[in-house]
DNA sequence: TGAAAATATAAGTATATGCTTATATGATAA
DNA sequence: TTATCATATAAGCATATACTTATATTTTCA
């Protein structure tokens, strides 16, 4: 009656991203739309080194894609992956990040491209 | 509508243990029940004192809890733990690790107390 | 074309992690 | 009490990780 998609190997690989509070805040960020490294930047008050080499990490598991539109690169979850299902139900139990992006527009600084 | 528990950083904390395949299959082992060490040795394959460390940094997040019955000591997922919600989503969605319990048994390796 | 902005990558370093071997502790049995 | 079994702990070591600073790449705009 299991439905495990994904195998013990891949899910403790996948968990170990997971495992961290950098990159937990940014799958949080993303849970519900996209962000360019410079909010992440703004949002977990880091260099933007340290933010593109877990942004690098994420992306190379999968976790996430990017995009870039114009001079910016815009990150949102992977929901096509094999891992989504366990990191959506992880993201579900922990809190959400989006009051920060509330923020970060109120300052207006959140980016906007068409 | 959300119905977090606990806190992100100690949600990292908690996906960090579990980032770890040797922890992941030892948490897979006891999902529905409690085991020893020596059976832990016998299906990691591997060193007793490693087996042991592991353990010890689950005990000490609280996420299992041990009892001594005579010589033995077992182990159990502790189900009162705030992050246990988190960890039993994440159990639910790897391969179960019943069958190499079976396996035991079938060897007579399998520890019973009374 | 050239400068500036956004991002990525590389190299270096300090700390964390997971193993090993050796030893200690605690319970049982002779 | 002494030996043995099950487990824990300590110390040492090799590798992984996450940061820093410096530099490269790509895009936009004047």
């Amino acid at each position: 009656m299991e439905k495990t998609i994904i195998g013990l190997e891949q899910a403790a690989q996948t968990l170990k991203l997971l495992g961290d509070k950098t990159r937990l805040t940014i799958l949080g960020l993303v849970k519900n739309g996209e962000c360019c490294v410079c909010e992440f930047v703004e949002v977990l008050q880091m260099s933007q080194p340290s933010v593109s080499q877990h942004l690098r990490k994420l992306r190379d598991a999968g976790l996430v894609k990017e995009q870039r539109r114009g001079q910016w690169i815009f990150y949102s979850l992977n929901t096509a992956h094999e891992t989504y299902p366990i990191i959506r139900q992880v993201l579900d139990q922990i809190p959400g990040q989006q009051e920060k992006l509330k923020a970060l527009a109120e300052a207006g600084l959140r980016i906007q491209c068409d």
